[in-house]
DNA sequence: AAAATTTTACTACATTTGTAGAAGATGTCA
DNA sequence: TGACATCTTCTACAAATGTAGTAAAATTTT
């Protein structure tokens, strides 16, 4: 299951807290983004076509849900990046980005202690 | 300079060697993808309105050229993930890979060594 | 209950993306 | 110099994407 731009956008607010309404989702997206409800409207809709969230009426109003999880849906975006861009492959991407972004001091030292927490972890 | 799915196939054909004719690329492109040669000559005309690459004509055939080098649209690319996918941060990237890919002992080893690298260069 | 507000359902429409055919121009080999 | 192979230019077209308007139905407010 693969997002669009757009549908990203409407994904990360409704992850942040559901159920949702339209108006909930309106309300949370970045600022700057200043779509029409009704494109809220028709956002959320193809999002339920394509089984990514359920919606329930409550009265008039509908309320939604994500199926698909934010975990999932970064998977597959991930992987298309490396298909894509990558080779395919962790690697070259990891190298990419420790090369590419000169890492500060903090994030080294935050990327060695996740290193060593999935050393740990692997030893469980 | 945003690539779509198709024209990453293009550019990372003709990035392996250029100035390269439509018919290289169409022999350079993953086993699996089987374009008409048209095809190939749309999407390469699409770049060059872009202005990802250049045409060059010797005779009656057209030479190509990248002009998007390779490492700035990963950039791109991933900066587009980033922002859309892991709140614009690339800590949050660095912890999904971590944690979700569960790496290797032999991908940690690299990782390790890269970080190292890393800091020698900071310290230059 | 009339007015105002909110929601929904349906429709719309320009742009971008993926994919390619047709027909003409050019090059090449016998 | 004709037959073939190759390339080019133009055109096409369906599906996906981004964005929203209209009008009708439901809800809330005075």
């Amino acid at each position: 299951m693969k997002l669009t731009g757009s549908e990203w956008l409407i994904m990360n607010a409704l992850w942040q807290e559901h159920p949702a309404k339209a108006r909930d989702i309106s309300e949370r997206l970045p600022k700057g983004i200043n779509w029409a409800y009704t494109t809220i409207k028709t956002m959320l809709n193809r999002l339920v076509v394509k089984k990514a969230v359920t919606e329930t009426k409550k009265g008039n109003t509908s309320y939604y849900e994500p199926i698909l999880s934010c975990r999932q849906a970064r998977r597959t975006a991930l992987s298309t990046l490396l298909d894509q861009a990558f080779d395919g492959a962790f690697g070259p991407l990891m190298h990419f980005l420790l090369e590419d972004k000169r890492l500060s001091a903090k994030q080294r030292a935050e990327l060695i202690k996740i290193l060593a927490e999935n050393d740990k972890k692997k030893g469980e």
